[in-house]
DNA sequence: AGGCGTTTCCGCCAAC
DNA sequence: CAGTTGGCGGAAACGC
């Protein structure tokens, strides 16, 4: 079986989604050969239907099989060994060029499990926090996927929109197995989830690192660093971020005083607001809305 | 992993 | 009056 070889082969966004295509695009993969490793500038959603086979990922080698399900970025290059029966399907999308409102599916633990924290320490946990669906799970979300697909394939009008919806459907339905999933090497990716959930749903409310510890069963200091490990940042900064994109939104409608965008973005104080939008933004949020007009 | 002590900076009040 | 700046107590962040 040919390994991977020495060059590494880059697909474009331009040869899977076509110029100025949908960027989403559904493959099945029947009895998947072994593939040299490759990368692309996209994120791909894998779900293995049957068979088994060893994933080479940059963190090293790992067995798959039926009901495996895994996210991995584009600047993550990956292939397949051994492989035996393998079935699987890619979804390879970009979700911010989608343009999809991802509503209140940040608020599901299992989203950031699934999106951000699993792919970022699956080195450290050697995949053993991956996503396993039960095959009642895995049933739905091979109807899901039948679905996309169909679409795809008829070109109807109107295919792009359907495809979008079932893709929508397939994400809300992952990240709800994956907020379910018990598991001593997923269990702390769990909570971190939770952590992060819970700061995407109830930002407006006020917060302190204590209840943040609270919900991720840690302890303060545990959490700080964790968190920061993770995403980049402290916890309460990441709340900043939040409430300050939220309070973008809010200042486009003109008829709002910036401190009603403040106050309604869960800031307490519209002086302290305006010292971390710039801080944030690099300008003030009246510029903010300046720019908005006048852009 | 988590407690402790120190430093940083959040968050509130007030001035302008 | 809306919005930006200064001061201060206390919470958060982080090294050990």
């Amino acid at each position: 079986l040919a390994r991977a070889s020495t060059t590494i082969s880059t697909i474009t966004r331009a040869q899977v989604f076509g110029l100025g295509g949908l960027p989403l695009a559904l493959r099945r993969v029947h009895r998947h050969a072994t593939t040299p490793a490759h990368r692309h500038e996209f994120s791909e959603l894998v779900i293995v239907l049957r068979g088994t086979g060893i994933h080479q990922a940059p963190a090293g080698q790992y067995p798959i099989g039926a009901g495996d399900v895994f996210v991995l970025h584009g600047d993550q290059a990956h292939g397949y060994l051994d492989t035996e029966d393998l079935d699987l399907v890619n979804i390879l999308f970009d979700l911010d060029a989608l343009g999809v409102p991802r509503g209140d599916l940040t608020s599901l633990p299992g989203y950031h499990v699934l999106f951000t924290l699993e792919p970022r320490f699956r080195e450290r946990d050697h995949f053993e926090s991956r996503l396993r669906l039960d095959p009642a799970a895995l049933h739905r979300v091979a109807g899901l996927v039948e679905r996309i697909e169909t679409e795809q394939e008829s070109h109807r009008p109107g295919w792009q929109f359907a495809a979008v919806a079932h893709f929508m459907l397939t994400l809300v339905e992952l990240s709800r197995c994956y907020s379910q999933v018990q598991g001593s090497a997923a269990e702390s990716l769990q909570r971190l989830g939770r952590v992060i959930g819970h700061l995407e749903h109830s930002y407006r409310d006020t917060i302190s690192l204590d209840d943040l510890a609270r919900i991720g069963c840690m302890s303060r200091r545990t959490l700080t660093r964790v968190f920061r490990d993770a995403i980049g940042c402290s916890p309460l900064q990441y709340l900043i971020r939040l409430r300050i994109n939220r309070a973008i939104e809010m200042l486009q409608d003109r008829r709002l005083r910036v401190k009603d965008a403040a106050f309604a973005a869960g800031f307490h104080d519209s002086n302290y607001f305006a010292r971390q939008f710039c801080k944030v933004m690099g300008h003030s949020p009246t510029d903010a809305r300046r720019r908005h007009r006048s852009g």
